[in-house]
DNA sequence: TTGTACGCGTTATCAT
DNA sequence: ATGATAACGCGTACAA
């Protein structure tokens, strides 16, 4: 591989005037700057990243932590920051926490150690402490889905109890007030505050929260499957239930269909995230939209914005969520 | 950040030593070795791994390519390689090519340029001849999916002629003469090579293959939905459908209802790839079973053993499919 | 506008 | 076993 040294004796011009060209700042005459270029070109020179990354202590890469690769959910999140990012020129360098504190802790300092210029993480094991402590340190250390008060110039998420609280007034003023709800794990901030939602609307419209048509699942298809069979098994009465999100509702559907419930008729379900899938379940399924490749995008600019001084675009930090109407509820019928 | 000058000093011995205490390899007295953990433990020290990359000319690094970042296909895939390649200590960086071969290229150098030890790319647009050409330079690219027999020794892929063949084997066998084809875009391997599957089933059956029966889709949801309702439209006469993938099953299913048409009564559809949510469907998918996650595994053993001469496990190169018998497929009555 | 020289934090090659 | 010292490839004051 060609070096700078290399093109500058080719050009006749010192290793800094090469350098100049590159970093397009500094002035350089268009005469020299034409034959730097031409040597670049015939020795195919590609600078070495690396040096760069050292001797100017910025190595253009972001760090990114999801708690999973798979799933549609942090594979629109991933697509939408890195669509953003790679058209500046930096790279990503993703791993995983897999919602477990250690790993997560594991994760971020790996991705700081690798020199990252700024992570943006999915965290939901770790504490907020400990989020407000790591960005003491030089890396700023963005959240993802997570609002954290004393962070919240770094944080992009969406408003989770607005979402929870418009899926179960979506189901009320359909006319039902026996509404199940499948939460996901409950420490994780997201699922919490959804939670929340839901617990207002109730409360809102006179209805007492019942213990009974409760249920935390895994925020996986098998997680709706177990809910709804605890509730049946139980023989609870309930004619509209709530996943904390699309698989879990996908899981429970399917449960449902292999039980001869017949949706939405006898029973009225409603997800969160708008996952691609969502539309291709039968019935389609009515869902929150969670917007995760627009907020992946936001996270992206967020981080050009503030640490490599691009761009001056207005950030949108809380994302309000909708609801996408489909097949999978309606109304009641007495 | 402590350096390692600053660690040699409190501990009193020079840079190459501490180095070697790092590197493991060389042999230190254990006396000394003790003084130089410790001062790193009271000065907080974290190599840099830009320097060390720099000096080393090795970044323990390595570059993924993949089409798209969401989808399960991609996800299970990286999935399977991160785990792998983390666990050794190694870190990715991760790109998208989208199936485009400018794309595809950009990224290829883009992560060369980033200095990656070592590429695994799932390519799709690019000829082999580029494959072959770029594997002559420094840094190795793996192919993931794709087999190129130049470069075999670099690829890990399932055997997508032997899944067509199997796919449609599964419907003859259960009686089905008049088979629909959804193809994936012919350009990419894997959908040339599971449509010749087809192709050769049918032949060995005495069934000619029929145009009137072919369409070729987008590997997406929406391509199954088109190819559906293109044969509907036109009134061709037959009972079962291939999709060249689980996302054009699900579109296709999904018109299907929408058209009441009775699955698998009616209809026999059976996908390919057999990602997660096949088996939350209605009904659930019939499919050929592509073990991706584990092949993203063999995929990052193969560059642990050959780039960082880790381990020396048995690499299995060519993953042999197999059918997942679910709902959607039934046999033919008259 | 251009060139010189030093520094970035390691590894690696010699000596000792 | 340990210590100097030269790379590694580039950015950047400072000088010219």
């Amino acid at each position: 591989m060609a070096t700078i040294y290399e093109v500058s004796k080719l050009a006749g011009v010192s290793l800094a005037t090469v350098s100049r060209v590159m970093n397009k700042n500094a002035r350089v005459s268009d005469k020299t700057k034409k034959k730097v270029l031409e040597a670049m070109d015939t020795l195919g020179y590609r600078p070495n990243a690396i040096a760069q990354s050292l001797a100017s202590n910025c190595s253009n890469s972001i760090g990114i932590l999801v708690s999973e690769l798979s799933g549609a959910f942090f594979g629109q999140m991933m697509s939408g920051i890195e669509t953003e990012l790679r058209a500046a020129g930096k790279h990503v360098i993703i791993t995983t926490g897999h919602s477990e504190e250690e790993k997560e802790k594991d994760g971020i300092e790996f991705l700081i150690g690798r020199n990252c210029d700024a992570i943006i993480a999915h965290v939901e094991a770790v504490s907020d402490e400990y989020l407000i402590e790591i960005n003491k340190g030089k890396v700023p250390v963005y959240s993802m889905s997570r609002h954290v008060e004393a962070l919240k110039d770094k944080c992009i998420s969406l408003d989770n109890e607005a979402g929870g609280y418009l899926a179960t007034k979506t189901l009320i003023d359909l006319g039902h007030t026996n509404i199940a709800y499948i939460a996901g794990p409950q420490f994780k901030a997201d699922a919490s505050n959804r939670l929340q939602g839901h617990k207002r609307a109730l409360k809102e419209h006179d209805i007492e929260f019942d213990e009974n048509l409760f249920y935390i699942g895994d925020f996986r298809e098998i997680g709706g499957s177990a809910g709804l069979k605890h509730f049946l098994d139980e023989k609870f009465n309930f004619t509209a239930l709530v996943c904390a999100n699309d698989e879990m509702a996908s899981g429970a559907m399917k449960y449902a269909r292999e039980h001869n419930i017949n949706l939405p008729e006898q029973l009225s379900i409603i997800g969160f995230d708008n996952v691609i899938f969502a539309n291709y379940l039968y019935p389609t399924l009515t869902t929150i939209d969670n917007p995760v490749d627009e907020m992946g995008k936001m996270a992206a600019q967020l981080v050009l914005r503030d640490v490599y001084q691009q761009k001056k675009l207005e950030i949108e930090r809380v994302f309000e969520p909708t609801v996408i109407v489909r097949d999978s509820v309606s109304k009641l019928t007495n």
